[in-house]
Parts: C-alpha cells; sequence; structure tokens
DNA sequence: GTGGTCTAGACCACG
DNA sequence: GTGGTCTAGACCACG
C-alpha cells in the first residue's frame, strides 16, 4: 500500500520511488512482477500523472524497474539498485554527523528506540 | 572551516545552519562564543549577506544562537538544541528504513563502517 | 481582512503572521484551508512576494500551516501552535508587570475594560 | 536592581526605561529622587553611555524625569506617567488579542497562572 | 501557477 | 559596524 504525505519536505516522485522500493524489498514485488501503470497509480492517489511518470522514470534510471512499450514497467532482476538506494542516503548522512562529532553509539541508540517504537528486533 | 555546495539539493543556508552547528558540536564555538558576522561570513563565501541572514534568522529561532543589536551574533546556551536539530534528520530516516523492511543490525553495520573509515570510535 | 501597518515596530512579516494567526483563531480558516497564494496576497497588499514568502515561512515552521510545492499553503492540524503563538507575548508581558509590581486585579481590570468597549464577553 | 537581558528582542535601552520604572513603582525610587547618574549607570551594567543617555531622553520626553544640567535627574512628581506607560503596552496587546477572538477568560487565566508561579497575590 | 531559493542592494535601529 | 527588514527581480523544482 503506498501513502503519500504531501505534507513535509519529500518531493511526491520522491516519495513514490521510495514506496516502491519498500514493496519490492518487503517482497510484495518480487524480480519481473509488473507494478501498478503510471496513469491507474496516479488515479488511484489523486496524483498529477505526471508526478508519477517522473518517478518511475528515475525508478528506471536507477535500474530498479524496465519499461516494456505498451505492456508496463517491472521490476528488474537485481534487489542490489534497491538496496543501494535505500540505505545511500543513511550512508552519507552517518558520514556527515561523523564529521559533526556525533559519536556511533549515539546513533545506534537512536535506532534502537525506533526500533523499539515499531516492536522491530 | 565551512565549505558550501552549490550543487545537490540541500539549501546554501541550511548548509551554513549545519556547518555551524557542527563547529559548535566540535567544541570550535562554546557557549556565549561570538560567530562570525554575517557579512563578513557571506564575503568569505562569497554569497549574498541574506542568505547568511537567513541561516542566522533560522538558528536564532531554534535556539540555537541569539542575536544582539549591534554587536553580533553568539552561541546560547543549551546545546540540546544542537543535538536535536542534528538528529532529527537521522530519526526521521531510520523510521523510514525500518518501515521498508531494513533491519536495524544492518543500520547498525553501515554506521560501524563508516565509524572506521573515519578511524572513529 | 488583512489590513498592514508600515508605521509602528512590528515589521510587516510579522503582522502578516499574526494576521493569517487571527483569521484561523476566528475560524475563516479551517484546518486543510488554503491559505492566499503569497504572490496573491502580497499584490493585494501591495508588498513584495519576498516579504509575505517570509511570513508563510516562518508560519510553516511553527507548525501553522504547510506548503504544498506547486499547490498552495494550507491551514496545518492542531490549533494549540496558533493559540500558543498569540499568547506567548501576553505571557511574557504579564510576567513582567507582575514583576513590575502591579496587582494582577488591575490587569484584570484592564482586560474588563476593553472587553466591555468591544461588546465582547 | 537594574539587570539587562542581551538576549531577547527587546532593546536595552527600552529595558533600561522599564527598570528605572519599576524602581519607581515598586518604591524604590520616590518623587524627586535623583537617579543614578547616566555615565555611572552605563559603568555598572557594562553598556554604552549612549545608551543609556538614550533611555533617560526618552524618560524625559514621557514625563517621568527631568533632568537639571550639571546635578542629574530626578523622578518627576506625577506617578501616573509611569503607570500609564507599563500598561499601554498592555492595553494595546490586550484589545489585538480580543480582536482576534480571544476570550477575556482565557487571559485571565495567564494571569492567574504567572501570578501563582510568583507567590503574588 | 505555486512556493523555495538566491542575488543585489537599500535603509534602519541599535549601540 | 552589526543585524533586521524590505524591495526588486531572477531562476528553479514541483506538479
Amino acid at each position: 500500500m503506498i501513502t503519500i504525505d504531501v505534507m513535509g519536505r519529500t518531493p511526491i516522485y520522491e516519495q513514490i520511488c521510495q514506496s516502491i522500493c519498500r514493496e519490492i524489498s518487503l517482497g510484495a514485488y518480487k524480480e519481473g512482477d509488473r507494478i501498478p501503470a503510471a496513469r491507474a497509480l496516479a488515479k488511484e492517489l489523486g496524483l498529477n500523472p505526471n508526478t508519477v511518470a517522473k518517478a518511475y522514470g528515475i525508478l528506471e534510471r536507477d535500474g530498479i524497474i524496465y519499461s516494456v512499450a505498451g505492456r508496463g514497467c517491472f521490476v528488474a532482476k537485481h534487489k542490489d539498485e534497491v538496496a543501494d538506494r535505500q540505505t545511500a542516503e543513511f550512508s552519507d548522512l552517518v558520514g556527515r554527523l561523523l564529521e559533526s562529532g556525533i559519536k556511533p553509539d549515539k546513533l545506534k541508540e537512536i535506532i534502537d528506540i525506533k526500533a523499539e517504537e515499531r516492536g522491530n528486533t
């Protein structure tokens, strides 16, 4: 299920990218699966079709999906790109925070707190 | 030392905010210390004075610095705001990643790798 | 209706903030309502768009409105921030007056006089 | 005792005005009493002499003190101006808040809370 | 069309 | 000299 948060700074097209990646990561979409048609998804979410099309274009550029003219968009083989996409931002941010003198343990503590909030292990 | 990346999505004023916070966090600027004059910093970085003024205004609203008319801007007492500001983005991102099914241990692993790269403990 | 007093110490952008809060407080703008476009309001009031943009930026940072790129600014859910914003200055001033030895009853008397002038209960 | 808060928006000269008024209001300075010499007060508080001179000039203009060349500044006869000065801002603010739809009782409630905090009656 | 950011430059209050 | 405010106007991302 994809939900969009119009508040907050993250652009909608980026939220769509992240949602699709999350679905793949969670196994909801597997390699070769067809993902929702851009226009259908736009209608369902009440978004401008251009916004969804932009998201799909980025995902294709990133090697996460591939499009077949007249048939739709499909999940590409390698899951590595998905994981990379999801952790790249995290990795960069961690680097910047460590550079700011924040202790690694402090960051791990925040992870534990967040994980506990979600009942995650 | 403050360096600005004109490319990339992070606004220049936000980069200035983060840089000042980093300096405070690292102890380069202590409580009550005067930070560089907005106009001087703008000149040094080749930026418009308004851009630096915007950053300083945000830091003041966030309780990290306070300004004294005719004298300059100074680091406020409580360092909590600095830590909060620096970790807020991290906390949000961790939440989103956990929601995507990424394991907390995977994130901690990335932190360890980054910390090791930097020779950090 | 928003009216601006160009004279007086209160900055124009702060007057805009207060006016928007007043409209929300009075129920003219409800949760989720769109407030006037920054550029349109600037034109209507004969102000520079930047001045209105500054006000809107502050209101967003204060959690009173949120902006959606390409669509406009909207009233956020929680009205608490509006009340807090409106009474913070009052609370501070009362503190200072009590410190000056003015009796609480004297202040309440002034409130009653003002309320009666306005036919308020 | 006069204390100056360099943080916060209130200009220092205005804080001096308010402090002198508070002393008069509290009875520390009575009618005809000499108030501290501007230069001495500036030295004591670590302020620019011009700042104190400005405050004294405003108080004289407001009829709260009068200066005698070569002798100093003295508290004027009528205490009404002191009370007026202190409550004028309050009265204005109350007017604006009532106009914003805030209930008089809400304001009285804040006064009670502040009075209780100070152990005031 | 909408808000977000930035440059350029002016004037002012404060001290 | 310092920050605060404001005007004028440009370009961009988003949708």
